[in-house]
DNA sequence: GCTTCAACTTGCATTTTGCAAGTACATAAG
DNA sequence: CTTATGTACTTGCAAAATGCAAGTTGAAGC
């Protein structure tokens, strides 16, 4: 099963928010566009993991419609396209400082985001804040939902 | 691609969070046993969710390997097996705080939980203490990793 | 009207999932 | 000692998702 299941949701928030990001790619490519930056269909194909191409349109296509990502054109090169994530996909800031902490705590052989494991335990908030503000700055005019 | 793939990891720590629970069940797993109380495979099948007997039995192994969950004999019946989370399981707290955060909020059709999501938000280190604290009394000698 | 490049789409083999049914096995009951 | 019972799984098979390689699209530049 999916992230992007037929099964009905019981309306656990837990299920519900599986539905949107519970396999295994959609939070690495939140990561990539929050935390390393990338922006084009190109850059997170390169990907530290492999994503190949057909599953990451597929991916891409289910976050666009969950809100949690919106595509625009790209100003400076008319052949590309920059996704960015909208609100609802930066209010994921808080859930990746947990992943990344746990993560960091666990996992033997880390290499990279040794930067944002520090960065998380140094000062989580401005990790966070960093995260959100990219997403003010990406000049459109969705409003925030109220989180918390 | 699921939780147990082959696929070589990155390094990145939510790399590894995902092999070990970046998938479709495995966190509705972890609240069971967190939250809502959980402890037996029967119990677990009847969760809200349906999942199926083969899906369950081969992530409890997995989540088991992964050092998640362990098994113990129920003392009060000698036919039945009581699952519970280990410590790194029980460090999960935070992060399904967050999950129960970000469902909640941007969840329409919410029914189960809300008491969770409410506690949450009301007190989420009371919470998370609550979760933790079930892992220290499951009678065992085994030591928490020192989170944070 | 031919090329280029970023972003996909398609075809197909492999892997994972889901469903239904069956098995294992320790004790309890007769 | 033979059969029943309950709990935890296995097994077989169809359906769905994934991964890989190759092909397609479409606007602009030449």
């Amino acid at each position: 099963m999916s992230a992007k299941s037929k099964r009905p949701l019981s309306g656990c928030p837990i299920d519900y928010a599986l539905s949107v990001f519970g396999d295994r790619w959609s939070l690495l490519i939140v990561r990539d566009l929050a935390i390393k930056g990338v922006k084009t269909y190109a850059e997170l194909l390169e990907g530290w993991e492999g994503i190949s191409t057909n599953i990451l349109a597929q991916r891409m296509k289910h976050l666009e419609d969950k809100g949690i990502v919106k595509k625009r054109k790209n100003p400076d090169n008319w052949r590309s396209s920059l996704y960015e994530l909208t609100p609802k996909g930066s209010d994921l800031a808080p859930l990746l400082s947990e992943i990344i902490l746990w993560g960091g705590t666990y996992n033997e052989a880390e290499k990279p985001m040794n930067e944002a494991y520090k960065k998380v335990r140094s000062d989580r908030a401005e990790f966070e804040e960093e995260i959100r503000s990219n997403v003010r700055n990406a000049a459109d005019g969705t409003q925030a939902t109220e989180f918390r």
